[in-house]
DNA sequence: GGTGCTATGTTTACGTCCAGTACAAATTGA
DNA sequence: TCAATTTGTACTGGACGTAAACATAGCACC
């Protein structure tokens, strides 16, 4: 409803158009981003300049391929950085992620039990302190991402539950804020997964996807609608591991029973091979050609349950891409043309066949990415923030 | 990305933000304007001004009850109308629909058949041409709105499929705009169920909310998300009455097993109540207190699965509000306890608890006022538009 | 029924911002 | 070396919103 107004506002919309291209679409030219932004050589000079007097972008000369004056490149500056956090049951991983998204450093720091908040908090300053030298060759840190597998309510800073963390109903941006001195968001793992995908990876360029993750701990996603992350009212959404898709099936762990992640599900599929664990490598060599028939027919009841669940999705989002992470990405890779089939043919009059299947692209980089680009986020809508927080 | 730029967006933006306050949220006066729009009283006052010379707006003296100089009373004109049309399997309905979302007339053509396509533009010409004496009091007829019981690509105008009507793969939005002389809009009617709802209805405030509705013909819906109506890549988004909650249950006509409209329906209802067919009132009685086993059996069974979906959704979307329409409205209210505690504890770590579920509020004018209001959508974006269609 | 108070509309001066034009610069190709 | 081409830069003009001063209209109190 409420609109704010000013033409200084007008200005902030155009920074960020300008900031958010060289960001997301790598260095460009100037001249590429009055086409872009559609706005006039005398604006896009007007604005790179702010912006790089901010130290937000910087430019360098191009190689000329063209008749005419070149025109110089303009790159998101990689020394505007956040930190990337990621807790999970066996280790803390942290990055230090440029504009840009370019991923400078990834720690992974293992730990021998399940981290408390307390001791993510510790880890984390502890690991950010060993990279001071680093960072002080950055010239701003935006602040702290936080990638939390589990409920978090984003606008609050909450994390309502993260079942294999043990966390429930805790404040996690306060300590980390504190703990570093800089702001902190968080968010669900999933959640910035899909925002990574959707600006890096796979779904680059969609306005209209989905993102499916499947991992140990069970399966969830997120949407892009219309460009825009579904957050939901309280950052929730996205929990597609818990839609039933055999009312009659084994009960899962939310109360339900059949839910998709407990009938598509990794721990099935290393049982199945043999393994104890294995990570994705492993898992894909494991599926390959040439499989006895019981590893065969649980790929294939897992692929057909999984197709159920994308059915549905697709009826309910008409998306142009869905993106599959994890071990759905093994699973897809693993008999793509049974599940693509089977989401081609199931969504109403043909929907399916429209949709592109896909697998996740960024790897592990994923989380660290996703988190970066959620502190980002507000840079990027309101750059002279920056000046500011020196 | 591209983002229009230049100081008369900035106008645009502006002059959009006033009159959709004044269009969504009844008469105002300028002085809430300037608190709604955050722009200051110059401001409003040259916005509204420009507004009224356009014909889109008019003032009023306010009955003032407070100190101070009595602020004008700010009313969207409802003099500048939207046609709305709605095909159905036994009639076509006609409507006239003011600025502000009111309904001036509506006039419901019975037909012998199903109307096709070409009956369906000549019948809606004819009521026009009878309704010329009235839309002559009209400034401005801003177009014609279709709410298509089917698939259709909202952006092309096109209906990919009308299984009740028969219609398929059929340019819908060319026809009628030849006939009346004026632009057309068309999409699905339960889409346009959902944004009359969202504005005017149970969802009005909310954000995040999602509506599904119960027909003869089956379970449409869609969602709000963040304030903005899902559409999907091509407008086909919201198709939840294709959900699978029972695999191993009935044939659907969508080729799959189970789907929450063939589970959840309307004539599975009337035939336990022993009714041929029913409008909502009938159905209401005969759903009262009191019922025998077998009623009450299959309203708990109905009851049950349209949990499970619901559940699924709110896993999916974690929306703040759903509102049920049609028949669904009806199962609502038949058993709102045993619905409502399904829905709190179906979903994930008591998400549903904060769900609240909502019957419709906007009845016959439903679709009506939706098909106008994707009309008007264009108006309210770009009010100046106006004065290039006089 | 006057007088002051208060909230609001109105007018004017000002600053910001972007478009458009003219010119300068830098590269290609002949 | 020169023409063609594309782009950066400097400057002017117009559109817009803000801020502040002024005008106005009803209320409340005496």
């Amino acid at each position: 409803m409420s609109e704010r107004s000013g033409t200084e506002d007008l200005r902030r919309r155009n920074l960020s158009a300008v900031l958010t291209e060289a960001h997301r679409h790598g260095p460009l030219t100037r001249a590429a981003l009055v086409q872009r932004c559609s706005l006039t050589r005398s604006t896009i000079g007007a604005l790179v300049g702010e912006l790089s007097a901010l130290g937000l972008v910087y430019e360098t000369d191009a190689a000329a391929a063209r008749v005419g004056r070149p025109s110089p490149l303009v790159h998101a500056s990689e020394r505007v950085v956040a930190l990337a956090v990621n807790p999970d049951v066996d280790a803390v991983t942290v990055g230090v992620v440029g504009l840009g998204g370019k991923v400078h450093r990834r720690i992974r720091y293992s730990t021998s039990s399940v981290p408390t908040l307390r001791e993510a908090v510790n880890i984390t300053r502890a690991v950010v302190e060993g990279l001071s030298v680093e960072l002080a060759g950055a010239e701003h840190v935006a602040g702290v991402g936080l990638a939390v597998p589990g409920l978090v309510n984003a606008g609050a800073g909450v994390v309502r539950l993260a079942p294999h963390l043990g966390w429930k109903e805790a404040d996690v941006v306060g300590p980390f804020q504190e703990a570093l001195g800089m702001p902190a968001v968080a968010a669900n793992d999933a959640t910035l997964g899909t925002l990574a995908e959707s600006i890096f990876g796979a779904a680059a360029g969609y306005r209209d996807a989905l993102y499916l993750n499947g991992s140990a701990s069970g399966i969830g996603g997120g949407a892009i609608v219309g460009g825009v992350p579904l957050g939901g009212a309280s950052g929730y959404a996205g929990e597609f591991g818990h839609m039933v898709i055999r009312p009659d099936g084994e009960a899962c762990h939310c109360g339900r029973r059949g839910c998709l992640e407990t009938e598509v599900n990794l721990e099935r599929l290393l049982k199945v091979v043999g393994l104890e664990r294995a990570d994705g490598d492993q898992l894909e060599d494991a599926l390959g050609p040439g499989l006895p028939f019981p590893v065969l027919r649980e790929i294939r009841r897992q692929t057909d349950l999984l197709a159920v669940a994308l059915s549905n999705l697709v009826n309910v989002f008409n998306p142009e891409v869905i993106v599959l992470g994890g071990f759905l990405g093994v699973l897809l890779d693993a008999d793509r043309e049974r599940l693509g089939t089977a989401v081609a043919q199931g969504p109403i009059s043909g929907l399916g066949a429209e949709v592109r299947l896909e697998r996740a692209a960024l790897g592990s980089e994923l989380l660290l990415v996703g988190a970066a680009e959620a502190v980002f986020a507000g840079l990027l809508t309101e750059p002279r923030s920056i000046a500011s927080h020196p």
